[in-house]
DNA sequence: CTCACATGTTAAG
DNA sequence: TTAACCTGTGAGC
C-alpha cells in the first residue's frame, strides 16, 4: 500500500473526515494508551504528509507522527462504529460516531511536537507531491553520486515518497537502467523524471492506485487481460519478472538493489554506456 | 492449511 | 547483511 501517494491521500481523507471537530482517541491494542488519553476529545486540526510520513495535527501543537512501513494500514471508515479487529494501535472516532479510522501494523506512531516534526521533515529530500518541493536539492545529490539511480530514487533523503513501484516504473518510462550511476544522468533526464513523478503520483493520490502505463499500453488498448493482483494498478515492469515487456516483448528482469527487488526491461532499458564510449 | 513475500525502515550483529 | 516489526494475500499442498 504505502508509497508517498498513499500518505497524501490519507492525509486528505483524515482531514475531510475529522478536521474541525473533537475526536475520540483511543488505543485498543494498548501500545498508545497514555498518548491517546492526552489527545482524547481534543480538536483534530488537520493532517499533512511529507513523503511517506504522516502528521495528524491536534490542538495545542500536538502531532501524531505515523509511518506505515511496509504493511501498515490506516483505514478511514464511514458508517456505524464496529469493534476493533486485530491490533488497532490508534483509533479515531468522530464525535457524531458516523466515522472512524483504525491504524494497524505501522512501524511508527508517536506523539510529537512541532520541533520533532521539523527534524523529520528536514531529513527528507524534496517530495514530488508537495508544491513547495525544490527538485534542485535532489538533482544536486544525484549528479554528484556514484550510487545507482535505482538506489538514489529509493533514498528518502534524496527524494521523498518514491517507493519500489514508482522507482521501477519511472525508470522504465524514461528508458534508464536502474544500475546506472547517478552522476551520469543528464539534467534533462532528471527533469523529465521529476515531472513524470509529479504527474504519476498526483494521479495516484486521486485514484489510490499506481497506474503507470501510457494510454496505448492499457489492457483495453492492447486487448490483454487487466492485471490481477492486490495492487490493482497497471504497470510495465514491477513484479513482472520473466513476463514479456508490453513494448518490446523481452523478458522483464529482476535483481536485488538497495535491499529491494528492482525490475527492468533489458531491451528498453539498456545498460548505460559512458560518455567516452558514446563519442566513438 | 502452511508458506513466502510484499508499495518500508530501523537497529542489531 | 540480517532480523525484526506486524498484516494481508496468493500460491501450493
Amino acid at each position: 500500500m504505502p508509497e508517498g501517494h498513499t500518505l497524501h491521500r490519507l492525509a486528505g481523507h483524515l482531514a475531510d473526515t475529522f478536521a474541525g471537530r473533537p475526536v475520540h482517541v483511543s488505543s485498543p491494542q494498548g501500545r498508545f494508551v497514555a498518548e491517546a488519553a492526552l489527545l482524547d476529545r481534543t480538536e483534530l486540526l488537520g493532517a499533512e504528509a511529507w513523503g511517506k510520513h504522516l502528521f495528524v495535527e491536534f490542538a495545542d501543537e500536538r502531532l501524531v507522527h505515523v509511518h506505515l512501513g511496509l504493511i501498515g494500514k490506516f483505514d478511514v471508515v464511514a458508517g456505524p462504529l464496529v469493534p476493533p479487529v486485530g491490533q488497532v494501535r490508534l483509533r479515531l472516532v468522530r464525535d457524531d460516531l458516523a466515522a472512524h479510522a483504525d491504524l494497524r501494523g505501522a512501524t511508527r506512531c508517536d506523539l510529537v511536537g512541532p520541533r520533532r516534526r521539523d527534524e523529520v521533515v528536514a531529513a527528507l529530500g524534496p517530495d514530488p507531491l508537495r508544491a513547495d518541493a525544490d527538485p534542485d536539492r535532489a538533482w544536486r545529490r544525484i549528479v554528484r553520486s556514484d550510487r545507482s539511480i535505482g538506489d538514489l530514487l529509493m533514498d528518502q533523503a534524496v527524494l521523498a515518497g518514491v517507493g519500489n513501484v514508482y522507482r521501477a516504473e519511472v525508470l522504465f518510462r524514461h528508458r534508464i537502467h536502474p544500475l546506472r550511476p547517478g552522476r551520469t544522468l543528464r539534467r534533462s533526464q532528471f527533469d523529465a523524471i521529476w515531472a513524470d513523478l509529479v504527474e504519476l503520483m498526483t494521479e495516484g493520490v486521486r485514484t489510490g492506485r499506481i497506474d503507470t502505463v501510457r494510454p496505448e499500453h492499457t489492457p483495453e488498448a492492447m486487448g490483454r487481460p487487466p492485471r490481477k493482483d492486490d495492487h490493482g494498478g497497471e504497470v510495465y515492469v514491477y513484479r513482472r519478472t520473466g513476463m514479456p515487456c508490453w513494448i518490446c516483448g523481452a523478458g522483464v528482469r529482476t535483481e536485488g538493489l538497495a535491499g529491494r527487488n528492482s525490475f527492468w526491461c533489458p531491451r528498453c532499458q539498456p545498460v548505460f554506456r559512458s560518455r567516452a564510449r558514446d563519442r566513438h
